[in-house]
DNA sequence: CGTTCTTTTGATAGCTCTCAAGTCGCGTGG
DNA sequence: CCACGCGACTTGAGAGCTATCAAAAGAACG
């Protein structure tokens, strides 16, 4: 049930031959590249690694208080999670995205504060966390590396603390996207998002009919284009002067 | 000017004849016992605080791009944390009592991502980052204990960007300062806050105004007394109920 | 090709902000 | 000791942004 608490498969190679080419997506790459392909500690980095999924859309990763065990990198797909206040209102904590790590929350109290569900088609790639932190015992890098990851989170979640608008926040929010998929060499131009209106104004804070509000106006102020669920950037500078008091990186 | 950056003071006793003492108040004193008080690697903890302060209030301890070199544990006082945006609204990111930790979100960019500046009178212990991570190499409940609070900040930040009414902002703050005082304890019923009312509005992403409102409604209710910065909660059920969707600790 | 969910669009209400004025506390100086 | 002045705080009135409610249009699914 839940892919975190249970091994399904060893690790596989991707199948192309090389079993380290999905690597250059990860959020672990930098430390890959800094230790060397050849060291042995490197080696044991990948030895923790499991492949895990894929998960079809909709799939539960994990549900909120299911004990820690591991972190997760996203392989392919998106992943939302999300908590359940006691109304019944869903807030969505954060879209993970290629090379994400997921679950960095959860260290704190050794169970995970929020569920996490697939997007779309899902896999991922699983890291036992108490392993891991062993092994950055012996793995300065690695160690720096998840220091960094943690630090990140916590900028992530103050950004969407402050209070801004409507606008700012969805400006924010396309742009961050198209960031991080321009980082993995897809367009930062168009792209395709997996996660509903509904999904996108629960992280925006925001309801799911000022989302699509926002959105028309910004497709009748010729800053983007949206098509469903395809989002085509028309005006990038606008869309980051909108963003400006959100964004800072 | 910057604290965090030079070295004005050696270590110092604070003058009880027991160099640890201070210690029971700090983040890290979880991680003292379980090493146990007479390992050499403990000594080495120890060994790397340096006792900062007193500041006066309204003093900056670090400014917003200052280069990152230290976290440091508030020995006594209140910090805000904040940032300035182009519009010139001050958002509060954190205050942090006695023995918190602040500098976490500093890690991910090697730069303070926001200012600091000390409420009241301020000491702090001082940490060397780089060192503090190569003795969690070797200490791997230090490593532990980092990584926890660098995940409770995690989830401290995602709290805050909830959307929820003015009141249950203001009743989880409440209940958090409370909680705070406790465990050091402190009454949870009384105590005197160092900010003002504009410093809580910013933190909590209320007008001034809405919390001056909602503090005089919690006062009619029955739920609290406020005479200026000192508070009495009277009806400590009633704001637990309030902040049930905000707070979850 | 109907069912269902998602999305859009419109009308209205409500919460909080903004602007403005007044009050209070406290330090300064007469 | 008291008057003054400044900053913090309170209180009131009105506006604005976004949420909520409602309904229709559109895509996805079998």
């Amino acid at each position: 049930m839940n892919p975190f608490r249970t091994r399904p498969n060893p690790i596989t190679d991707d199948g192309d031959g090389d079993g380290f080419s999905f690597c250059g997506n990860c959020a672990f790459a930098g430390v890959c590249h800094a230790e060397g392909y050849d060291k042995p500690a490197l080696k044991e980095l990948h030895c923790l690694v499991q492949h895990v999924g894929p998960y079809h859309a909709g799939t539960l990763l994990f549900r909120e208080g299911d004990p820690f065990n591991a972190i997760a990198a996203v392989r392919s797909g998106m992943v939302k999670t999300f908590r359940v206040d006691a109304a019944g209102r869903e807030q969505v904590l954060g879209f993970f995205l290629l090379g994400e790590i997921i679950g960095l929350d959860a260290i704190h109290n050794g169970r995970f504060p929020c569920n996490a569900v697939a997007l779309d088609t899902v896999s991922l790639c699983r890291f036992s966390f108490p392993m891991m932190a062993t092994l950055a015992t012996r793995m300065p890098g690695l160690q720096t590396q998840l220091f960094r990851l943690l630090s990140q989170d916590i900028n992530k979640a103050a950004a969407m603390a402050g209070d801004f608008s409507a606008d700012e926040r969805m400006a924010a929010f396309v742009l961050s996207i198209s960031r991080r998929f321009a980082n993995h060499g897809f367009s930062p131009n168009r792209f395709a998002l997996s996660m509903s209106r509904t999904d996108i104004g629960n992280y925006l804070r925001l309801a799911a009919e000022t989302v699509s509000r926002v959105m028309r106006r910004f497709q009748n102020e010729g800053l983007l284009h949206v098509d469903r669920r395809e989002f085509e950037i028309l005006d990038m500078a606008r869309l980051q002067q909108l963003a400006l008091p959100l964004l800072r990186e």
